[in-house]
DNA sequence: TCGTGCGATACCTTTTGGGTATCAGACAAC
DNA sequence: GTTGTCTGATACCCAAAAGGTATCGCACGA
């Protein structure tokens, strides 16, 4: 069975007139009365009557009409679907990022790509820079956001913001009254890093900071995550070094203050396999550049 | 888009190995890989991830594979459907026959169809001779069931049965008692005979009778149809001259008896069109044919 | 580093589909 | 009735498409 051969049926049913059809469907007559014969022959079935001048449907035409026109509509369907989601304006991307992204641009990046892509859904997770790693190696997301980086041959990646790092002290610190701080002045506070696992991680990053300043913190705690090490922060634990962005959030029991010092900074990068051709995370990436070149 | 294709896709999707799909579909590897690239190409859409050793679906693919799954399944019901009404096993024919056949041998015919076809729709209605040619001339019906038979080079036809003809006798009449009439004594009754339109018909078979035995009916009472006839009778009006089959069906007032003298009998004959090679129609025939050899 | 497995490509053959010319039958008008 | 016209079917040819075999290229595992 051809699907062409159903076209056609369908012109000669609704047009009951071979040569009719044959130059609705912008070809030549015998092939058309050809091919109807076949479609007839391949049924083992009489689809019209031609017994008089006017042809008609017999029961078994009438019945294949029906049929062939819900089989056409849904081959449109399945069409204009499968192409919809071949260019990416659909399906789904699972994305994950890293806790002390949720503050900075990445919603806005978000934002930015629901509406270009209104009906591709996004699965969203936070991780950590290792188990980003891990999930897009293995597939179980196709887009992360680290912080700086990833090093991994095998990964896409755009930039999406460089910034500085700022301080961030429990509101009962006595520095929290200073607008600036200097680095070396906190020589013996506790710092509150991440992750914990595993190393070297972020916080070996800040710890480098404070060697090349010349100091070693005199407390140090570590956690798994940027949202844990946050509230020992806000319950006075000690202070931490985070990305300038999360300052812009206000939390309870926590000030954010720029220091006086080195300060490197850090970047959020977005990530995908290399071998991932998706069209959705290419459209994700695209609009991470576009997005990045902007801001 | 070609229906095989959609076949093919199917297969690499379910196997996702392109050479044991091909085995599976009795072809080479190489033009499988094509038409699916073809396919792949038509719809400007990645269908399967070829990255690694091990093909995958895209979600291009895993949608395009919900979709053919169903139009492959509503090809196939629509190819049998068609297939059944086109043998004839299903559909429905419009069946119209004289009324003094609703007694006889047709209701009978009528079951043994309905036990060979049960799927196929019978659509049924009186009318008399006239009627019933141009009903069928008009193809507002497919089978006429006439008495004896209608006139028509056009009509495909067969003999259901022939029959003796019989009194129909008001049951208050002089006659009732005997258990055997002489028609010449029945001169000096008032005959109830149909249909009144159109002339000749089957009333002028019976004066023909008469005619034939060397008398004129008394009285004569035109009806339209046999229905209309056998009620004349049994409110007293007059006798009627009927099949012999109607006599099986007893009814208040009514009582039929064999008479002596001319009896050209007369038959049940089913019709129809020649060009109607509908197989349902054919099939009906068919029953006809064997069930008339039968009884 | 080399084999092995798998999909893609090259190239040829067969099949199918479409085109033009023409036939055959039905219907209408004269 | 005869003839012209309309319509679908048939005959025949050519182009396009699909299938087959041989072989390539690449990735993965030993």
């Amino acid at each position: 069975m051809e699907f062409k051969r159903l076209k056609y049926f369908l012109a000669v049913a609704e047009e009951l007139h071979f040569g009719r059809a044959a130059t609705r469907l912008d070809m030549a007559q015998p092939p058309l009365s050809r091919q109807i014969a076949t479609l007839e022959a391949e049924l083992g079935v009489q689809l019209f009557d031609r017994s008089r001048s006017q042809i008609r449907l017999t029961q078994a035409g009438a019945v294949l009409q029906d049929h062939a026109r819900q089989i056409l509509d849904r081959l449109d369907a399945a069409y204009r679907e499968t192409k919809l989601i071949g260019s990416g304006g659909a399906g789904r991307i699972r994305i994950a990022f890293v806790g002390s992204a949720s503050h900075g641009l990445l919603p806005t990046l978000i934002k930015s790509f629901r509406s270009f892509y209104p009906d591709v859904e996004l699965a969203l997770s936070a991780m950590n820079n290792a188990e980003l790693q891990h999930a897009l190696v293995s597939r179980e997301i196709d887009i992360a956001v680290a912080r700086p980086e990833l090093k991994d041959e095998e990964f896409r990646r755009e930039l999406l913001c460089r910034e500085r790092l700022i301080l961030a002290l429990p509101d009962n610190s006595r520095f929290s009254g200073q607008s600036e701080v200097r680095l070396t002045d906190l020589a013996d506070q506790t710092f509150v890093l991440y992750p914990r696992r595993p190393r070297p991680s972020y916080a070996d990053v800040v710890l480098g900071i404070c060697e090349r300043e010349g100091f070693k913190p005199a407390g140090l705690e570590l956690t798994q995550d940027f949202q844990s090490a946050i509230s020992l922060v806000s319950v006075g634990v000690g202070l931490s070094v985070v990305p300038e962005s999360v300052g812009r959030t206000q939390r309870p029991g926590v000030i954010y203050r720029p220091y006086v010092g080195y300060n490197p900074g850090t970047a959020l990068t977005v990530h995908a396999r290399l071998d991932n051709r998706a069209p959705q995370v290419m459209n994700f990436m695209d609009i991470t550049r576009k997005f990045a070149r902007k801001h």
